[in-house]
DNA sequence: GTGAAAGCGCTAACAA
DNA sequence: TTGTTAGCGCTTTCAC
């Protein structure tokens, strides 16, 4: 069962593969006769062009990678998702691959598309390997996506992390809260620093007392949202409010004051960045971070592929604004 | 910016390029010397072999598409997940392509890969283009996942929905029901067939009048969830139990149920395929189908891995048998 | 152990 | 308009 190659169909058409090339590539200097010819023996020989030998000439794949650190989670998905809608109509195809923010993993993936020769890359990055990434953006165009790059000029698509958690700490002390934790993934990564960030100039903006007990690094998971909620429980001065900084974190801490019957926003408020998956069902309903998503993707997507059509633009960095999304989980103290 | 090549390897080293192909390739035969020597040249000069050219050679890309309807949908990623650890521990990469199940959208995939050539594809399908498929799988391992083959002998790693649905309409009649409502995706796609069938068979075996109003097909969302239970909410028997093809489906259905004060399980009894995001923090808990989505993950990956390894491996046919995981929203009538 | 050379399937410059 | 040919970057005989 080996494949039918261009020569193939040249041979049984009677003509050299040159016109076979040209008449798959539609190009006009071909006599329709032979054309019809040539058509019609691709079709009895159902002949594939190779793409892996093309790419070889032209040196583009028209394939792009997206990595993240976790495809199951809905906030990467959806970025994906839109990146994937946008680059299917300009012909590309869509790696992806999952991190776990494993820098090895990381550097591994990176390694491995580059050379398979990906025509580009969109990354939202452990920040480990961001010397390869800045070489890898000498060759093909990479776009940073929610996480910025740390020293290097990438270009990027990310939410301001510190201004959003800024603004909800303001959100709350607006709302009479002194006690507000941070609840949020793993120190490591960029987006929390930024939080730590935006959280404490907020804090000191707002001449509250800073509480090194209220603030929680972890990992972006249900389970460290529950763990950080019992722990915050249990301090002589528990938190009157909560910044979670993902949703599966917000969930863990919706669950856990349940079982616990901390009644939100009562007895605690809670602000999470981005909403909860079927929100709808689930009361209180949150207040929320919104991280327009979608635009993020979308923004994402329109600079890779300018980056695709123009290899000399420039290094874009754009900052998506976030806004707050009222819900009921967040109270005003008396 | 132009890449190093083995060329260029070879000639800084002294060597030929057959030499420089075997150090990478780890071949035993080459002197430890020169080895060395090409190495460091490898090293100096940042040299990254070209796989797309290796590719050519060998005809194997290490690559593998991953084709569903809806990346974005929780059960295809977590199977997605799955096979992706999965073949990553093999140096495969993998792509992936949602079709929004439209036949022309997943043709164009299945077309567009096999001319970029990947290794395998595993492919929740229409079910249209099944003939393109059983031709495809001559020439590459095709897995059908969750979606049944209908007229042709292709592997498949899927979930019994006849069985499953009819198991669920014993499930409401061993608890009384006899009005039972079937609210699923589109009619064309086989796994709602498969519902039906499993659901008129259960209807008959339990001497249940059936009732053509309460049969709907129409699309996995949670918006046809909701107008679904609009409809029959409005009829004037109403039904006492709905199965709902898909958690989407299900989430909309609890939502209108909640709206219109319908309370689940004493008014109406629901059951899933498949439990709902955020579970946990929704009441009542789901009574659901378990289709093992992992298990289907990590079949289809080992299916798929050993075709991979063994092209001569015979057709498979892997049925995975689910079972009815007891929450609080299916009640016994009295 | 090493190199020369052919070839994987295609494209594109150049000739005819 | 069409064919010849070289070459994309690599692997792999086959000599040496």
């Amino acid at each position: 069962m080996t494949n039918t190659t261009m020569k193939d169909v040249a041979e049984k058409a009677g003509v050299s593969t040159a016109t076979v090339s040209r008449v798959i590539n539609r190009a006009d200097n071909v006599n329709p006769e032979l054309r019809k010819k040539v058509m019609r023996v691709i079709e009895e020989l159902d002949y594939k062009p190779n793409q892996l030998a093309r790419s070889l000439k032209s040196s583009e794949t028209n394939t792009i990678a997206f990595i993240s650190s976790d495809m199951s989670n809905p906030f990467f998905i959806r970025i994906a998702k839109k990146v994937e809608e946008a680059v299917r109509k300009n012909n590309y195809t869509i790696v992806i691959g999952s991190t776990e923010d494993k820098p090895e993993i990381e550097l591994e993936y990176l390694k491995l598309l580059y050379e398979k020769r990906v025509d580009g890359i969109v990354i939202s990055s452990t920040g480990e390997n961001e010397d390869y990434l800045k070489d890898l953006s000498k060759k093909i165009p990479v776009i940073c996506v929610d996480r910025r790059p740390q020293k290097n000029n990438l270009n990027s698509v990310c939410v301001d992390k510190e201004k959003a958690t800024y603004e909800a700490v303001n959100f709350l002390t607006e709302r009479k809260h002194q006690k507000i934790a941070l609840v949020t993934g793993a120190k490591k990564i960029i987006t929390n620093y930024d939080r730590y960030v935006g959280y404490t100039k907020g804090i000191y903006d707002n001449n509250v007392a800073l509480n090194s007990d209220y603030i929680k690094f972890g990992q972006f998971s249900f389970e460290f949202g529950k763990n950080s909620l019992l722990e915050l429980l249990a301090l002589k001065e528990k938190p009157t409010a909560v910044i979670a900084g993902n949703s599966f974190i917000a969930a863990g801490i919706l669950l856990i004051a349940r079982e616990k019957n901390v009644t939100i926003p009562d007895d605690l408020s809670l602000i999470s960045f981005g909403n909860i998956s079927n929100s709808q069902l689930i009361s209180p309903s949150l207040t929320y971070i919104d991280e327009k998503v979608d635009e993020i993707g979308r923004k994402a997507s329109n600079l890779l592929l300018s980056n695709l059509n123009n290899k000399k633009s420039e290094i874009k960095h754009i900052k998506i604004k976030t806004k707050i999304n009222k819900g009921n989980s967040a109270a005003v103290l008396e």
